[in-house]
DNA sequence: TTGATTGCAAACAATTTGCAATACT
DNA sequence: AGTATTGCAAATTGTTTGCAATCAA
């Protein structure tokens, strides 16, 4: 599985934990959190490490910012997001409901669903009772 | 419902047109079909009116090009989309399986499921036969 | 005639690249 | 020693804005 690179370095620590910290961020909630600590570029290029090894997934937000989600590690089969398009929070999600919808369409689409990155738009609880 | 704007022009008219014919596109794809025809301001205008109204959808994809996504108009309540990571071509599904989705996921998760949004990705039946 | 739309050129913001200095093994 | 990584500044890309000319009602 993908090696994440060749050297250890303190700012790419600094960087992968404040990732992992965050779950799902924009680029400027890893910056301000390491202003001073690790330079924009730096946090730019190991995300696009992570993108390119399938830890990250990269997309535009309702607010037209670009925003990351950080793929934890678990190989947990039933892993996946409902993300609010009002609030924009996302709430990561075990629950077997995503296999039968798995099979389902590989059944009938033929089509072989990323259990990764399955991110489900709508409006979270809170935003609903606003 | 979203008025769509004031005037009508020719403008206009060619870049929905254009729109409605590539369903699944990048800024280009509209672009080039118009060029000389409309200017790309126009075409960012337009496609902007339309995201604020809900008729088009905006992400970006593996191959890190923002694409956009026109969200026909039907009012068909069981309609998703199927984007292979691959090829990157996207299929538009009528199923019910995503009316059943969509209840657990309320009953369950206190989420309301965005019909209109629905992507789901994976590989799609061509690109895993190679 | 009034107000919206167009499209160029310029401004802007986000991301990427070149490169010399630095850190890792 | 040899190679990868860092981070600044500069370059590049994609997108937005200002504004005068044009078009729709």
């Amino acid at each position: 599985m993908a090696r994440s690179s060749n050297y250890n370095t303190k700012q790419k620590d600094l960087v992968i934990n404040e990732i992992k910290k965050h779950k799902d961020f924009a680029i400027n909630d890893i910056y301000d959190a390491l202003k001073g600590k690790v330079g924009l570029t730096t946090i730019y290029r190991q995300i696009d490490k992570m993108i390119k090894e399938g830890t990250i997934n990269k997309f535009v937000g309702k607010d037209n910012i670009t925003y990351y989600q950080y793929l934890e590690e678990c190989d947990k089969e039933n892993h996946f997001f409902l993300k609010c398009e009002v609030c924009g929070d996302v709430e990561h999600v075990d629950c077997d409901c995503i296999n039968e919808l798995s099979e389902h369409i590989l059944d009938n689409h033929n089509f072989k669903l990323d259990k990764n990155n399955l991110i489900i738009n709508g409006v979270c609880d809170k935003c609903s009772k606003k």
